[in-house]
RNA sequence: GGAGAGAUGGCUGAGCGGUUAAAAGCAGCAGACUGUAAAUCUGCCGGGCCACGCCCUACGGAGGUUCGAAUCCUCCUCUCUCCA
């Protein structure tokens, strides 16, 4: 991409019903849309080296305004040669701003119509993140894609607290946009709770404005799957067509499926690295807890569909065996074959769409995947 | 041979007259995890049952004191430490 080119460039390949095939051009290459975007908050997707994960092959992974700029502070990460190079990753980086901070550590933050004054969870110490701070960091940090600095509202709260919230969020994207370069793109963010008609207010707002992609956020942070779904399908389709659409920290495999066929390019989530250092690891069969005394003696493959490096060099005893003794191989194992199953998943869901037959992939996957049993013993006689 | 100390649920280990089916930790079993304060957290964990209550069996063994004992007394068995 020439150096005067936009920050990114999204071409809508393809749609099949609502799913959408794309890619996201960036200074650290192309985006095959629908995305997932492993999660790599303090420049590093948790037990993975970068190495190993350059190996698994995504063309973009996450990191954190808050976290980082606790540590190492972006002064430093500036100094260092901004996030790419600190962490040596060549791939394309998309920051979160620090808004579900917000919300994750509300009790040592004060929200003003300014910004938010932060306690760091670390030492205590008081930071402060406005609209303009958070852009700001972003573009020194160098990163691709930059979130405008959002409140993500918590689930549970009236309607009229969604609405303020809304308001505020609505007005920090304008400063937020303001306070853009030409370094990194900048995608706002539609919230709203699970309001129909703040949803829509939102999305117009959001989309009259030149983002150069739009995402939904505050979805599953408590509330029932049916009304995230309800939420996802009012708004998504809503958003403006030739632009990336992105919803924030979703999900679990169904999710995803779920969001392509209503129409979002782009997902990010932490549930694969997360739930891979707890045990929980993600097969073409469903979800399985690797610690479960029925996989002690099970010579077979973790998932036999899946070509990772786990899922070609070890056994599910071998792996019960290494997490049941806290061994660190466990961590790296299974984060490498949970995030591997969602890359894979996405790659499965792109070739779909693009052969018009998501919907039938979309139903195979899910009649296999199921919701748990994924035991390959023979059943009991 | 002598002098001490001690034996508690799979293990370590509290309790030292009633509120004790018995603290806590570990092990074991299961569950949760959605823009990461998470290699974290939660539940179960003697047995049985027509289970939100009841019945068995339980603190080395056998007796005893007491309305009531894991807790007090006697004897026995075993373990550890120190001195010979």
């Amino acid at each position: 991409m020439p150096e005067t080119a936009a920050r990114i460039a999204f071409t809508l390949l393809h749609e099949d019903s609502g799913a959408r095939r794309g890619r996201i051009a960036t200074r650290h290459g192309a985006i095959e849309t629908p995305v997932f975007m492993p999660v790599g908050t303090r420049a590093s997707v948790k037990s993975l080296t970068t190495d190993q994960l350059t190996a698994l092959g995504p063309e973009i992974v996450l990191c954190n305004t808050y976290h980082l700029m606790l540590r190492p502070g972006i002064d430093l990460l500036e100094q260092l040669g901004g996030i790419h190079e600190f962490m040596g990753w060549k791939g394309a980086i998309l920051s979160d701003s620090g808004g579900f901070q917000l919300f994750s550590l509300a009790s040592i933050r004060k929200i003003r119509e300014e910004g938010v004054e932060f306690r760091s969870h670390i030492d205590g110490t008081t930071h402060f993140l406005s609209p303009e701070a958070a852009v700001d960091i972003q573009n020194r940090m160098g990163v691709d894609i930059a979130m405008a600095f959002d409140e993500c509202p918590a689930y549970g709260i009236s309607k009229s607290e969604v609405e303020r919230s809304l308001s505020l969020t609505d007005r920090w994207a304008r400063r937020s946009l303001e306070a853009r370069r030409d370094t990194s793109a900048l995608f706002g963010i539609v919230q709203g709770g699970t309001h129909h008609d703040l949803r829509k207010r939102a999305v117009e707002e959001i989309a009259a404005l030149d983002f150069d992609g739009v995402a939904i956020g505050g979805l599953s942070v408590g509330e029932p799957k049916n009304e995230m779904l309800d939420t996802l399908r009012f708004t998504a389709p809503q958003l403006p067509r030739e632009r990336p659409r992105y919803l924030m920290g979703v999900g679990t495999p169904a999710d995803l499926l779920d969001g392509v066929a209503a129409g979002i390019d782009m997902f990010d989530c932490v549930m694969p690295t997360r739930n891979a250092r707890n045990g929980t690891l993600f097969t073409s069969l469903g979800k399985i807890a690797i610690k479960n005394a029925r996989f002690a003696a099970d010579k077979s493959p973790l998932d036999p569909a899946c070509s990772c490096v786990t899922c070609r060099t070890v056994s599910r005893a071998y792996l019960r065996h290494l997490f049941i003794n806290g061994e660190i191989a466990a961590l790296v194992y299974n984060t490498i074959h949970n995030v591997s199953f969602y890359l894979d998943l996405m790659g499965g869901i792109r070739h779909s769409i693009a052969s018009n037959s998501f919907g039938a992939f979309r139903e195979s996957f899910l009649s296999r995947f199921a919701d748990g049993e994924a035991d390959s013993d023979p059943a009991p006689g």
